[in-house]
RNA sequence: GGAGCCGUGGUGUAACCAGGUUAACAUGCCGGCCUGUCAAGCCGGAGAGUGCGGGUUCAAAUCCCGUCGGCUCCGCCA
């Protein structure tokens, strides 16, 4: 290398007119005049212009003339402001331009399967395959930069505020609960095999008990389950636990750490703290455990009066125990009969026999069910629903918990309809979650959290009366409808734990062998203690306001679970499978014959 | 495990529904001209037989079946 960089390409503005710089970078796009070539050259921070003249450069003009797209150099020359009308506004250094001197050339290029540009509309599958081509697009390298910035900050506020950061091992032991695991045979112990963490929660609790106090990791998880837009099998959590704190100092812990990343990545003011509201609120207003409380359109209760009613279906539903509920869907009073219908159909396929509608007029109540209730009595449905005319008033009668979740999905489609949505950044906390559910094809409970997550103190008493009826001290941060942390404060006290334990199902024996080593751990001097992670991966995608959580991993997995960059998962040798003890069965042997090896997988560094 | 959408020169699309010329257009690529462009311009050229396999038909990019891959959703998963 005989040119040595002395600044980045868009650092430069007329500020250094006259300065002799050296640049470095990629070929972006060739302006070819003849005897005047524009070349914009790219590297991480942007472009500038560079400009050869034959005669200024004949030297190597010839080999100017033979630069194409995505060809590596590195060039020496003057700064220059370039005249008037030859300014181009559009560019960040668009007020100069390099006049070059002397040339480099580092490394010719194929021409790109892409365009290396922003906003293209290329083949998923392309961009994944050539995935070091699409990151040096601009906006994927400033979504690099975003990435790392967060991490820094996240690095620096918790450091700031007494948490250390501490490794846990990724080669771990499977637990029972939640996702299914990744596994990792073993060598030395044939037969056995390791689990990747789904998170660190067993190390992070034991770190209490060693005295930590406050730790903090940013680390890789694993879920061997289905993706989806917003789901990776691998992601990164900023994992944390501290001791001798309430539910409170966790979230400000949390509110201060997002107010942070809002402010030092985003330059944007968020303000805290954020709303608070129980799970049951949420149901009751929101039909979903995250709600989206960008607009309103909330769900109202009209059981009393569905009661009194002459509507058969309405009535027998609240004699049997069930609800009424509806959402205004403030304007919609213009849907066709089509629409309206469509909505129905919506509403069965979630798994309700209908959805009812009302249309407010100014004559009165547009609806095929207005005849079955008395004039008073739809004067205050209207009262309650807040209808006006122009408003369309949409009801479904089911048991609690399925009136509330069709609606809660009813008011998230029909605000994507409306297009009511506001765009800003709205975070809420969702606490007091049911401890646990009832399974009924398995006829038991389970967590909702996870076995260690503390009730309530003041339902103890409830975990033998009435198990359902028990909360949490568990805490979900929900920003804009989506879930981005959530956690808990754990149970530290043997007895309690072990309540828990006989609630679930779990004998001693079994408590014992998955993870009798936190037990014992508890036996000397747990001290009270809770955390929470914050899904970091689905926070950046909220945040740079993308669809999709592959836009902020760096090297993402398809929706099958493989990487099509160097085409993992893929077979290995026999050689291999015997030293871990491992045989396929027959019928994926012979499967495995048909396939090609994957060529890059003899030099994979490793 | 289930459902839907997509797959055509390097890239993005058209033709597909209602089978019938040499598979069209843009861009990119190659060559030529050109000293003020920045999506440079002008002229010329090359480049695909339609993901793969099978079927129907005189004839398949087009219809049918299967399969592979990508995306989205449900189940699953915090």
């Amino acid at each position: 290398m005989r040119l040595k960089r002395t600044c980045y390409c868009a650092e430069l503005s007329k500020k250094n007119t006259q300065e002799k710089v050296v640049l470095a970078g990629w070929v972006e796009s060739i302006r070819d005049h003849g005897s005047l070539i524009f070349i914009d050259l790219r590297d991480r921070s942007g472009i500038v212009q560079l400009v050869f003249d034959y005669q200024r450069s004949s030297s190597f003009f010839n080999q100017a003339e033979k630069l194409r797209p995505e060809y590596v150099l590195a060039v020496s020359g003057e700064v220059l402001m370039r005249s008037p009308e030859t300014v181009n506004p559009a560019v960040n250094s668009g007020e100069i331009e390099v006049v070059v001197e002397d040339m480099e050339v580092f490394n010719a290029s194929e021409v790109p399967p892409f365009y290396i540009q922003d906003g293209i509309n290329t083949d998923e599958n392309l961009r994944l395959r050539y995935r070091y081509l699409d990151l040096r697009r601009p906006e994927m390298q400033h979504m690099l930069e975003m990435r790392h910035k967060s991490m820094m900050t996240a690095r620096s506020y918790l450091d700031k505020h007494g948490f250390w950061e501490i490794e846990t091992p990724v080669l771990t032991r499977s637990t029972p609960e939640g996702a299914r695991d990744y596994l990792v045979p073993s060598r030395t112990v044939s037969g056995s095999f390791f689990a990747l963490p789904q998170s660190p929660q067993l190390f992070k609790q034991l770190l209490m008990v060693s005295g930590v106090e406050k730790y903090f990791q940013i680390t890789r998880c694993f879920r061997d389950e289905d993706l989806r837009a917003d789901r990776q099998p691998e992601f990164t959590q900023v994992d944390l636990e501290m001791s001798f704190c309430s539910r409170k100092d966790v979230m400000k812990t949390v509110e201060g750490f997002i107010y942070s990343l809002f402010n030092e990545v985003l330059k944007k003011e968020i303000e805290l703290p954020f709303p608070v509201i129980s799970y049951t609120e949420a149901m009751e207003r929101f039909g979903t455990d995250r709600p989206d409380n960008r607009f309103g359109m909330e769900i109202k209760d009209i059981s009393k009066i569905a009661l009194q009613s002459e509507f058969k279906v309405f009535r027998n539903v609240v004699k049997n125990g069930g609800v009424v509920k509806g959402l205004n869907a403030s304007g919609a009073g213009n849907f066709s009969r089509k629409e309206l219908d469509d909505l129905t159909s919506l509403v069965q396929s979630w798994g309700t026999g209908g959805l009812a509608w009302m249309i407010v007029t100014e004559e009165g109540f547009k609806s095929p069910i207005a005849k079955f209730f008395t004039s008073g009595h739809l004067e205050e449905i209207r009262k309650e629903m807040e209808g006006e005319p122009g408003d369309l008033l949409l009801f479904v009668g089911d048991e609690w918990e399925n009136t509330l979740i069709i609606l809660g999905k009813l008011r998230l489609h029909v605000a994507q309809l409306l297009e009511i949505i506001e765009e800003k950044d709205s975070f809420l906390w969702v606490i007091d979650f049911p401890l646990v559910s009832f399974d009924k094809e398995e006829s038991r409970y389970y967590s909702n959290h996870h076995p260690f997550t503390a009730p309530l103190e003041s339902d103890l008493s409830l975990l033998e009366q009435d198990p359902l009826k028990a909360r949490s001290l568990a805490y979900d941060l929900v920003y804009n409808g989506i879930e981005v942390a959530g956690g808990s404060i754990r149970i530290h006290k043997r007895d309690i734990q072990e309540k828990i334990f006989a609630l679930l199902g779990i004998t001693d024996e079994e408590a014992q062998e998955k993870f009798g080593f936190l037990l014992t751990a508890f036996q000397y001097g747990a001290p009270p203690h809770g955390g929470i992670a914050v899904g970091f991966d689905r926070l950046l995608m909220l945040m740079a306001g993308r669809a999709s959580i592959r836009d902020v991993i760096p090297f993402p997995k398809t929706a099958t679970g493989t990487c099509l960059l160097t085409g993992a998962p893929a077979s290995v040798s026999r050689e291999q499978l015997e030293e871990l003890h491992i045989s396929l069965v027959q019928k994926e042997i012979n499967e495995k014959e048909g396939e090609e090896q994957f060529p890059v997988s003899d030099n994979a560094e490793s």
